[in-house]
DNA sequence: GCCAACGTTGGC
DNA sequence: GCCAACGTTGGC
């Protein structure tokens, strides 16, 4: 098993349209940066992911799983490089953990989120995942 | 809206 | 293969 974070930009896609369609879930594609990339290929179906708003508001927003994994990106063209896998929701926090508390807790200070903040799409141990649960107020 | 960080492209 | 120019992301 392994946690990650996938940020969405919620002008886009955000949370609530991630609830929307429930068990069902959706296709995290649009990706087109290859580390992104080669994490989202070794996603297994099962995986958690911490679902993370970026620009304005930053911060987890809830909890998703891996519920297929990588294929092709259809919204890339022609262009075979890109891959995308299916997310649906798992459970949202009692409240948003904003980046201010991610940054302001120690051990949260090596996640990749931090180091390389324009990743959209980072491996997350099992420590931090649970540190971040219990920041969001959730078990599960 | 600005800026830092980083990725990508293209000329050589 | 190097590097400058340019584009994009994301925090503030």
């Amino acid at each position: 098993m392994q946690y990650w974070l996938i940020k969405s930009d919620p002008d886009t896609w955000d949370w609530k349209d991630q609830v929307k369609v429930g068990t069902k879930g959706t296709s995290w594609d649009g990706v087109r940066n290859y580390q992104a990339r080669n994490n989202m290929v070794v996603m297994k179906k099962g995986d958690y992911c911490l679902f993370y708003h970026s620009q304005s508001d930053p911060g987890v927003q809830g909890v998703v799983k891996v519920i297929k994994e990588a294929y092709r990106d259809h919204t890339a063209d022609d262009d075979d490089r890109w891959k995308m896998v299916d997310v649906a929701v798992v459970k949202a926090f009692k409240k948003p953990v904003s980046l201010k508390e991610i940054k302001s807790k120690s051990g949260l200070k090596n996640m990749g989120l931090l180091k390389q903040g324009r990743l959209s799409v980072n491996p997350v141990t099992e420590k931090e995942f649970s540190i971040i649960l219990e920041l969001g107020g959730i078990k599960l």
